[in-house]
DNA sequence: CATGAATGAGTATTCATTCAT
DNA sequence: GATGAATGAATACTCATTCAT
């Protein structure tokens, strides 16, 4: 069923609004439970230890960005359309999910993000890599190793979404459309 | 004058080597004062506050960065090669302090990043938007909002130096030439 | 009557098993469910609280005490036959209850042990008591108060067991002997 | 030196008389650093856990303990003398420092006397073997493994001391004379 | 009777910071 | 300037106990 308990996904939506206020350290599971409405102690029948509340979350922010993306993976699309789908669907993902974003960025850096979590199955890696496998293999991408292709474009699009989340600087629909498409002209194989 | 003082020095290489195996919150000051050879007590005189001496540790290393591109500004060569100096001078840095690396991204990221940090004077910053408006002013960059393009350039440049950094993905000089060649490919104004 | 449910005797083993591995502290209530194979809440409805169900605890256990001794005291065989067979039934007790050896040596020195709880009618220390008082009365041991004979008998058959229990030295059929036989020539009258 | 701090000493008399009261469980770091007149935090500089310093503190009563037998190990006595002045020696040093005698009592039982805490040399253990294997060889005592005739003396000592520490029997110095003897009785070799 | 999720007071420990020497 | 012992507020986590189902 998958289902997850109200009070389980209170602290998960508590925990990631407040480290995005003040960071891991500065959330003290205390907080994340007056936030959530339980009582401290409710926090640790749901997970081990504030280790593995951010580990767990983790897990559901990466499957959630999975999520995102695959509603442009329709294969019956052209490729460039795709991409294009793509980038969008992960950049309003990180728009419409500040916490989400802010929450990753950190956890990335962050020594919760230890060698076992690194290791573990990464769906949300492996299908940005076989989609510019395909990309490099159907000669739409520069003969590049399709995997930092795929992580250039990522750091793109997070890039983009800090830059709009920091609010300094005017992105609009234009701007979005404009630095998806230098993305695309920069991977493109220009030879043929 | 600018003169700072052996222990003071040493004070920053310790947090910095510090902060990059356990992150902020997991480097106390006892730490860094041990790994600095001195006592806990005289960080405090040379700072006011962890939270200050972060701070100042951030704009040093800002300054590096600042100093690591201001090589590639001669401004007597030809623009596209100023850019590619500009890159791999920047991303050489990164790739020889990865200490520096680690704790700028969990600097920024961070709350010890604070609004009254973020709104102070950043030449690194200046200095790249001042490049990059030449590029679009000159013709060789698309008509885009020039900072826009500088921060995606920059994250262009973190985000290969982590590939590199986090060392599962081989990054040889062709590739790097790659990296920064597809950048200039996607900035680049393809009008003309 | 006197009967004591199925689950009330699994909760008594259960905390009788943990306290010897985990001490009192050691050994949360939720533990002693599992073991149990009873719900947490489930121990509530038939104890008190975690004081009482040890209290009740180490009543049961002394009357175990207080029945491994009655089997030696028939009172037809001779005064020494009765000594020795009392001191064996009570070391074969321990012997091979050592989880109640265990609890009991803890419980004593234990601020669950109240004050209340050591004014409480005690069944076994009477029959003790009233054992070494016909010795004395009979001429058997010395002069001598014989509650405090019958506690240095206890103690004696106690650092017995923990000895034998510990396991770095042996203790045979022939040291039992032995021990069982210098306490009696301990006590004994000489004068005679 | 083997200088004691003035803030250890009144940490480890402090830890020893709130542990008497409350036992180990019911003794909080806090309320031991209030007793001792430090901050809780003080503790730590001296000790590393609250287990180190109960371990800490055993040693020093072993050690306590051994003083007070070695003062009867006057080696020109006649050997039953040595007995009776070791005997009373102990025996007196419990009188004197029931918190002592508290406090050993409970950490043998407890989970802090853990087996590498076992395992450690224990110079008490070794000089009442010594004198015990003395006893056997000069045909004192009965041929039986010294080591088991030491621990039931000490046994015999310590169910004394708790005996008049409970307070319910009165024990006098006649008391003493004749338990003492009796032990003497009981572990002599009645052959000769 | 039985359950087990929920509670929240209580505990060991850490660590930025101070200050007497 | 330099030291490091001392501080005490803050935090993760535990567990006896309750109660709605």
């Amino acid at each position: 069923m998958d289902h997850i308990s109200d009070k389980k996904k209170a602290i998960f939506e508590s925990m990631l609004a407040l480290v995005k206020e003040n960071g891991f350290h500065g959330t003290p599971m205390s907080m994340v439970a007056r936030k959530a409405g339980v009582a401290a102690g409710t926090i640790y029948h749901y997970f081990e230890s504030k280790e593995q509340l951010i580990s767990e979350l983790s897990c559901l922010v990466r499957k959630q960005m999975t999520a995102a993306i695959e509603n442009g993976a329709d294969e019956s699309l052209p490729f460039q359309d795709r991409f294009f789908r793509i980038w969008m669907n992960l950049y309003r993902f990180y728009e419409n999910n500040p916490d989400a974003l802010w929450f990753f960025e950190q956890f990335v850096n962050s020594p919760y993000n230890t060698e076992k979590e690194k290791e573990g199955h990464d769906e949300f890696h492996d299908l940005i890599f076989r989609f510019f496998r395909k990309g490099v293999d159907e000669g739409f991408f520069r003969k590049v190793n399709p995997e930092i292709l795929g992580i250039l474009a990522h750091g793109n699009i997070i890039t983009t979404a800090k830059m709009q989340r920091y609010g300094k600087i005017a992105i609009g629909e234009a701007e979005l459309q404009q630095i998806a498409q230098m993305l695309w002209m920069g991977l493109a194989d220009h030879h043929t």
